[in-house]
RNA sequence: GCGCCAAUAGCUCAGCUGGUUAGAGCGCCGCUCUGAUAAAGCGGAGGUCGGUAGUUCGAGUCUACCUUGGCGCACCA
């Protein structure tokens, strides 16, 4: 005997009994266990930061994670899966920051290192309890007991290695270069970071300044009245750094006569620039004006800014600056020509100052320019200007205040374009020239490049196209943070010398000569890790920590060895079949993230890349198709849907929807049809099953032999879907392996289960009956395993009960089961089309019934059908019972043409349908069999009765009635299980109903034996 | 500016290597059926398959360009 199924299901309260089984039972620990032996198969987790409430979206990527592992568990593969956390970093800072109420690194400071860390280490648990109740309602099967938790000191240890490792193959470096830098964190971002933080349409100035040529270069150009160089800019705050003027050698720049003076610019940007009309007083190519001279905006000796000059060479060397330069009065800056210099913007004469920006440093290097850095890393203006202490976005109109009052402002409007913010807390990021520590991923370029190809990519596109082109733009990866919370870098420098050394291990640091500061218990933040010195191994001098920590990016990237403390521990990482992944899933924006980092990271230390597939998910947007935000109050919380549909039918929705890459629009509707559409449908077939199979006492068999056309019809279908689903899920496709199945259980529940309902109601427990509980069994418990990876809850349910109370001894959960084989030989597509052929017969042949108004219920005597091929033909004669039982004709003619007759026609796909409409006496009363039969059933479920209660059934009417009583006696009292059927006043405490058939007055009386 | 993805019915999506009147589910309207079904069946309204040009005997499907939306890249002074 099967426990009861009732059709209504509780689907939350269903899964919540399932989980508390799981538990008690241990079945994820055994799934995993039960494999031990088998290959391996090694997911990585992506770690999220529990210090904000978990969303919808990482339900999205935590459910595929897990269907795929659970798949391959079921394929026999021994997949231990180890949860993680992401602790350190930018974001942790920033949440602290806004607790404590601060707005920069003085306060930190002020506060103290140590407690502010330590509030750090406190708030990346805080939504801990909700990321685990979460992962766990949702099924999302990850060992969250033993997890890899990046500040950790043995993770951290692991990292340190895994520095050191590039560190001893010259690939890491300190640089002084232009990075991106966030004025109110105080540190530099990585490339990856700033491509988080762009906004379009941001307005800043966009002004054109005057450069007042020397009057000797003024002559060399023939010039009489005052001249000017003509430059544009969109940040002002720049123009106090400037110490050179770029040009482009071959193109042609003319001077502008003015009322009271000369302008120059590039002929090309004339127009564009402001003075079209006015007439041209001489035409110089780029490189004529080449080491020509004007006087800076503002000379850094007057304002108390040193003026450092910059060296070509080796520019990642550091100290790439000369002392101080002496005051030259009057100090004079010279035109370049360079070849970045476009026209098509600005006015072909580029304002270049090489404390910012890039190309401008670069400039600076090649031509020995002077490098006057006027401007703080908290992006204040220093020095004695009549602006300093302003902030840089202040600053500008008073900068350009200040320059028209002494007439070098040109024009002055302001520009809407794209421009970087911090990623994290939305301050105008500035490149600004500085030092930095970056690993050298640029001399692994055509290894990241060769080792993507080994990468399996779904969506295949992302590949060659976005990660493909990430890096093919590769650059060093500037990976030192100016900040607290992170992974100390672990090099230590000389104060005599100046050397460096890096410390791969908490041992060798212990071990180094004149160790000093080492407290315990350890603990390898700072500012702990801050305090330890030891002796420099070459000259004796103090070694200290550089002051950094590194990009939390870093950290994570780093897990495929750290979460394992290699090589620290587990030194066989790299033979055993952890490393590397098999499969990693997250959305699209860890392209620039983890996605690169776990293969920057793996591919310097190992020249190979450390995961095989991707799944790469699409971002989610609410049911208008907008962004999900706090701001806009359209965030959907996860729990909202999981407590009304529960957790498998939102698994559901995310794998069939749509396929993983594609944006997806979130709507609960959705999700409330999935439920309605593909659950409780299935539900109900397994409902039926079980109802019909206890009344019967129903035992499985499979050695009985399959009867019906419709049995073999139905398991060549489940067959087919085996090696589908099978195929699908082996390929990363839980979209088509979903689709499928849904297709399947619309099969079984509109044709097969609606087809056999009479073989499952008749009384005689013959071969035929048996054969049909044997299938719509073996469907159902195929069904459960092919879906135990998508819909965990609903197939251990169906599972549970099918299987074990049946066979005791089976395999105690549906997770702890094979997946099913396919039979190809049961696989008969000639039958599946011929299947198909009949529905779409059957489904005329209702149309054209339907034209008549004739209802089902009503038998005719025949079907005439013009088939259109011989093989639709033969399908057709062949299984002709199905349509007949379907249509409710006696009979089915395959016929050349249809006959002229006034009978309704239903055509379509090459078929045509005609049905003879002409009821007959005899079919008139077999009609009315069928329509008390239904009577008396409706008063059944009326009255209360049970599905098996059997019953006396009263009649009273006319001579019609008796006789259809009399004449199908038998029929009527075996469909509604009548003992007996009596002629006259219905028994006392009978439920009775009176009724109008066809225009024949009845009394119907139902009373239970 | 360059690149990627998407665009098919009111909504969500199928339409494989180009092949007869373009499909499904939901929703809407009407009818029917119902002892597994909060189901099912039948009919109806609803599509110039984003646009234009091209390749082809034939294009939703291939090519080019464009439009819109999303995302990414970028030295933008």
């Amino acid at each position: 005997m099967f426990e009861t199924v009732k059709s209504k299901v509780d689907f939350p309260r269903m899964e919540e009994g399932i989980l508390a089984w799981w538990k008690e039972k241990n079945i994820f620990g055994r799934s995993v266990e039960a494999r031990r032996g088998g290959p391996r198969f090694v997911l990585y987790e992506g770690p999220p930061t529990a210090n904000g409430n978990p969303g919808i979206h990482h339900v999205l990527s935590r459910v595929f994670k897990d269907i795929i592992p659970r798949y391959k568990v079921m394929k026999g593969y021994y997949a231990p899966r180890k949860a993680g956390w992401d602790t350190h970093g930018l974001p942790v800072e920033l949440e602290v920051e806004k607790q404590l109420g601060f707005s920069g690194k003085a306060q930190i400071e002020e506060y103290g290192v140590a407690r502010f860390n330590a509030k750090c280490r406190d708030s990346v648990f805080r939504y801990l309890r909700e990321w685990d109740s979460l992962t766990e309602r949702i099924a999302f099967w990850i060992d969250q007991q033993h997890p890899y938790i990046t500040m950790d000191n043995s993770y951290i240890e692991s990292v340190w290695w895994t520095i050191k490792q590039m560190w001893d193959k010259g690939l890491v470096y300190q640089g002084y270069r232009v990075t991106p830098h966030c004025p109110r964190c105080g540190t530099s971002l990585s490339s990856h970071e700033v491509a988080l933080g762009y906004k379009d349409d941001v307005e800043d100035p966009s002004v054109y300044i005057k450069f007042k040529l020397t009057d000797e270069s003024r002559q060399k150009l023939g010039l009489e009245k005052p001249s000017y160089f003509l430059a544009w800019t969109t940040t002002p705050w720049t123009l106090p750094g400037n110490t050179a003027l770029a040009v482009a050698p071959e193109a042609e720049y003319v001077a502008v006569e003015m009322e009271e003076e000369y302008l120059v610019m590039a002929s090309a940007r004339r127009e564009a620039a402001g003075p079209g009309g006015e007439p041209v007083r001489g035409q110089f190519s780029g490189s004529a004006l080449a080491g020509l001279e004007y006087q800076p905006l503002f000379n850094p000796h007057e304002y108390g800014i040193d003026r450092l000059r910059s060296q070509a060479g080796d520019k990642e060397a550091a100290g790439i600056f000369q002392a101080q330069e002496s005051p030259t009065t009057p100090l004079a800056y010279r035109v370049i020509s360079a070849d970045f210099v476009s026209m098509e913007d600005g006015t072909g004469i580029v304002h270049i100052a090489p404390a910012f920006g890039e190309v401008d440093f670069e400039a600076g290097l090649r031509h020995n320019l002077d490098f006057v850095q006027p401007v703080d890393l908290q992006g204040r203006v220093t020095g004695n200007y009549p602006f300093a202490g302003k902030f840089v976005k202040q600053a500008d109109p008073l900068i350009l205040e200040d320059l028209k009052s002494r007439n070098l402002l040109f024009r002055s409007e302001t520009i809407r374009h794209t421009y970087p913010f911090c990623w994290r807390c939305d301050a105008p990021l500035l490149y600004y020239a500085k030092q930095t520590w970056y690993v050298r991923t640029t001399a692994m370029k055509d290894r990241l490049i060769s080792g993507n190809g080994e990468i399996n990519w779904y969506p295949e596109h992302i590949k060659h196209g976005r990660f493909g082109d990430w890096l093919q733009n590769n650059v060093d990866w500037a990976f030192s943070r100016e900040r607290y919370w992170g992974t100390p870098l672990p090099l230590w420098r000389c104060q005599s010398c100046g050397g460096y050394e890096c410390v791969s291990g908490v041992q060798e640091l212990k071990a180094k000569p004149g160790v000093s500061g080492l407290e315990e218990p350890l603990d390898l933040h700072r500012p702990f890790v801050d305090q330890v010195t030891f002796h420099c191994s070459k000259c004796g001098g103090e070694m200290r920590r550089a002051p950094e920590v590194i990009d939390c990016w870093f950290d994570s990237g780093a897990m495929p060895v750290a979460q394992w403390h290699y090589p620290f521990e587990n030194e066989t990482l790299l033979e055993n079949g952890r490393f590397p992944a098999d499969f990693i899933c997250e959305a699209v924006d860890q392209t620039r993230g983890w996605f690169y980092s776990l293969h920057a990271i793996s591919t310097l230390l190992f020249d190979r890349p450390c995961y095989k597939n991707v799944i790469c998910l699409g971002h989610i947007l609410d049911a208008k198709g907008e962004k999900m935000s706090k701001a806009r109050g359209n965030v959907v919380e996860p729990w909202a849907v999981i407590n009304k549909y529960g957790a498998d039918a939102l698994r559901w929705y995310f794998y069939t929807a749509t396929t993983p890459g594609n944006v997806r629009r979130f709507s609960e509707e959705a999700i409330a049809e999935i439920s309605r559409r593909f659950f409780m449908t299935l539900w109900n077939v397994y409902s039926f099953f079980v109802t019909y199979a206890n009344i019967d006492r129903f035992a499985p068999d499979s050695k009985t032999p399959v009867q019906s056309e419709l049995d073999r019809w139905i398991l060549s279908e489940l067959n087919q879907l085996i090696a589908d689903v099978d195929a699908a899920l082996a390929g990363y496709d839980p979209t088509e392996a979903g689709r499928k199945i849904e297709r399947f259980v619309d099969g079984l529940s509109n044709w097969y289960v609606r087809r056999s309902r009479r073989r499952f109601w008749k009384s005689e427990n013959d071969a035929d009956k048996l054969s049909a509980y044997n299938t719509l069994y073996h469907c159902l418990v195929t069904l459960s395993k092919l879906m135990a990876p998508l819909a965990p809850f609903t197939a251990e349910a169906l599972y549970r009960n099918l299987v074990l109370s049946a066979y005791p001894n089976a395999p105690e959960s549906v997770h702890l089961a094979d997946f099913p084989v396919a039979d190809m030989g049961r696989v008969d597509h000639d039958l599946e089309d011929e299947t198909r052929l009949v529905m779409t017969v059957s489904s005329l042949g209702r149309a054209a019934r339907s034209q008549a108004a004739i209802k089902v219920r009503q038998p005719l005597a025949r079907l005439l059908v013009k088939a259109g091929s011989d093989r639709a033909r033969r399908g057709l004669e062949r299984l002709a019972g199905q349509v007949m039982e379907e249509v409710n004709v006696k009979g089915l003619e395959v016929v050349e043409a249809l006959p002229e007759k006034d009978w309704p026609v239903a055509a379509d796909a090459g078929l045509e349908v005609m049905v003879d409409t002409e009821v007959t006496p005899e079919l008139a009363a077999e009609g009315m069999a069928r329509e008390i039969v239904h009577r008396l059933q409706t008063m059944r479920r009326s009255a209360g009765f049970d599905i098996a209660d059997h019953i006396i059934t009263c009649y009273q009417g006319d001579d019609f009635v008796g006789q259809v009583m009399t004449g199908f006696a038998d029929y009527v009292r075996q469909e509604t299980l009548s003992e007996s059927l009596e002629a006259g006043e219905p028994e006392d405490g009978a439920f009775v109903e009176r009724h109008k058939l066809a225009g024949h007055e009845i009394v119907l009386g139902v009373k239970k034996v």
